[in-house]
DNA sequence: GAATGTTTTAATCAAATGTTTAAATATTTT
DNA sequence: AAAATATTTAAACATTTGATTAAAACATTC
């Protein structure tokens, strides 16, 4: 499949639709999403997903690949580096996290939603074992406190940091938030979270 | 419509249908959830679906109304509450929270995915501002930390509680806990929570 | 500029899917 | 028991939807 030589401000047919498919796929899923939705948000014939792609779920696979990528490849260089401390971790996390959502706030359910209908696949691709059980990160809770189960502590960050990204629409409907005032909000967080979780680890 | 007098232990047709569309909406959300499959799923007749539901949508609507009456209907009373503590109510919510999530765990993605795509709807069926500005809770916490929003830290304990029901697919899945494993942790959370959040409130 | 390869389009297909129909069966009422 | 009403069934219907096809339009090579 040779390439077409374009003026450089022109973007390819494949391109287009991989952008239609990542907007429509992540704010509808997979099974709400048709491919003629992709096809018109794309501004392109149908037929081209097809052309280009196979099948919608190649497209999808695709996509979600690269969704997948973007939030755990985030998260696992911080657990695993050996240079920094604990409380440099969860600040890194909480501020490398929350500049990540803020830029795509819907990446979390898009990703959730994914696990809950295919979590075989999605482990095969993440190696969460090397979060949970071998990583820096859990050596370093385990050596701090012995009696808090390393699991607990890292739903507990995570909690902190990506649950108000799932409250988003609820929060913004409700008129209690727009954009701007939650992007505040979430800004906000990345100062607190690393306090609240230091006390947390001090715990009686 | 009037009522078949049937042996006790004899389930009505109609109920059976609303059993399995609990259980397969609940598991797979409504686009991915085929009318053959909650059918099948009930052991009945398909044209029966409709004849009790009239549509598929008006049989989603039945069982999202209640999950989301069970979601929301265990927090409002807590948070509202003006005889109980904030202590003691962060002990309410996470011990009543954990309760619940343990014996349907599917409930917090199925509500943040209609959520996503049914905004509106959900938060008109929600007096979300209820809780976000007007609750003894919100009042409290006002109080009590003049400088860390209410809603930062109504998130905060929502996340710490649900976030880990959100992992609990990718966690099993991994090979890091069984259900009976998972079900322990969560126990063993109930204690944490209001030790952490009573931490979290002393932050300096 | 003819030949060749690539991209795009309109039309169509086949399967899936929500819903309806009409007849059969069961239950209740008179 | 007969009539009326309610429930169940199998079949079919009408759309929707993912995918394909065949030809046209376009670009590139020789």
């Amino acid at each position: 499949m040779a390439k077409k030589i374009k003026p450089e401000d022109e973007v390819s047919t494949e391109e287009k639709i991989k952008e239609a498919a990542r907007t429509v796929f992540m704010k509808k899923g997979f099974s709400a999403t048709r491919t003629r939705d992709i096809a018109e948000e794309a501004g392109i014939n149908l037929a081209l997903l097809n052309y280009y792609f196979r099948s919608k779920e190649k497209l999808f696979e695709l996509v979600m690949m690269e969704k997948f990528q973007a939030f755990f490849g985030v998260i696992f260089p911080i657990l695993n580096d050996p240079s920094t401390s604990l409380e440099q971790k969860v600040e890194l996390i909480a501020d490398r996290y929350i500049t990540l959502l803020t830029e795509t706030p819907d990446l979390p359910i898009f990703i959730l939603s994914e696990i809950r209908t295919n979590a075989e696949r999605m482990v095969a691709s993440v190696h969460l074992d090397k979060i949970l059980v071998d990583s820096q990160f859990v050596k370093q809770l385990h050596q701090r406190r012995p009696d808090m189960h390393p699991v607990q502590l890292i739903m507990s960050i995570l909690g902190l940091v990506v649950f108000p990204f799932l409250m988003r629409p609820l929060l913004m409907q409700a008129g209690n938030a727009d954009t701007k005032m939650f992007t505040a909000m979430m800004n906000d967080r990345k100062q607190w979270i690393p306090k609240w979780f230091d006390s947390m680890l001090k715990v009686k």
